[in-house]
DNA sequence: CGATACACCTGTGTGC
DNA sequence: TGCACACAGGTGTATC
């Protein structure tokens, strides 16, 4: 569910409230997720300072004062939230008693931050996944080694668009789906981007000039920076970390809109749905070719 | 190596 | 109302 937009959604929100914060405790309330939790977790997340929080591709990466990264991935359902607990008196001592009981059922992981504040990860799929590894090989680890280029950094160009899908025979949509050719697109921003640079997610690799790639490479790039600048998409279940709803479902331009009027302008197309490899893909066959 | 099928989970919506 | 089934934003592994 959460591709890259959501991703770094959640990091610019838990930013300003992790950064150089201590972590005083941490409770699991089952042992794994879509693989086992990290050996020891707790202790090794106890005391220490968040220097800071990156994200590579869809994983949220947390440098923290012992050394260690605590690498964090959302899978399919997975959120982060923040709850401000402000104990001023009595009255909100009980109530933060209250709550603290009261965990939902797919309430995961709770990190608790110096000042109060705790982080909940919930994920009712349990997709997600977490792990602690040594910063200095962070990129070493074999979630993030293989990884191809960061769409929005410099490292990514029609050149290396076009050394990337060389030699493949492949379409465009698995390619772009492909996380070590290109990392952090799924399938709501792939689909975007097809659409907007006029291209059928079947189009074969081989046969994409080398203006149609600029274009993929700019449509890429335009509908993530938009996608980041409305915090997101929200269908079902992402949210930002302080529960608000993401917005850019509202200008999502092909995905879910199977039958309805193509919105390219002077197009007369339909939306069509195809099935790929189990995955659904919504374009128009009239712009898209 | 590249392409594909499947597995891992739960919740929700649809059709009968 | 109940039940069976399809489907959902992802990705590692096994297989050819």
């Amino acid at each position: 569910m959460p591709e890259l937009p959501e991703v770094e959604t959640v990091r610019l929100g838990l930013l300003p409230i992790l950064k150089n914060k201590c972590i005083v405790k941490c409770e699991q309330r089952r042992p794994d997720l879509r693989w086992p939790l990290p050996e020891n977790m707790s202790d090794r997340l106890n005391g220490k300072t968040v220097n800071n929080i990156m994200r590579r591709s869809k994983y949220l990466l947390f440098d923290l004062s012992s050394g260690e990264t605590l690498i964090v991935h959302l899978g399919m359902s997975g959120r982060l939230l923040v709850i401000r607990d402000e104990i001023k008196d009595v009255v909100s001592l009980a109530s933060f008693y209250l709550k603290t009981q009261n965990y939902g059922k797919h309430d995961h992981i709770i990190i608790h931050v110096e000042g109060g504040t705790r982080i909940i990860y919930n994920d009712p799929r349990r997709f997600g996944a977490m792990d602690l590894f040594e910063t200095k090989r962070i990129m070493q680890h074999k979630w993030l080694n293989h990884l191809g280029p960061e769409p929005l950094s410099d490292t990514f160009s029609t050149q290396a668009l076009m050394k990337i899908l060389k030699n493949r025979k492949s379409c465009i949509k698995t390619a772009l789906l492909d996380q070590k050719l290109i990392a952090g697109l799924g399938n709501i921003y792939v689909l975007e981007s097809l659409w907007e640079a006029g291209v059928s997610p079947e189009r074969p690799v081989n046969r994409i000039s080398k203006v149609t790639l600029e274009r993929l490479v700019f449509c890429i790039q335009r509908v993530l920076r938009a996608a980041i600048s409305l915090g997101g998409t929200s269908l079902k279940d992402f949210r930002q970390v302080g529960g608000d709803l993401g917005y850019f479902q509202n200008k999502l331009k092909v995905y879910g809109r199977d039958g309805k009027k193509c919105l390219k302008l002077n197009c007369s197309g339909r939306i069509k749905t195809i099935k790929h490899h189990g995955r659904t893909s919504f374009y128009c066959s009239h712009c898209q070719k």
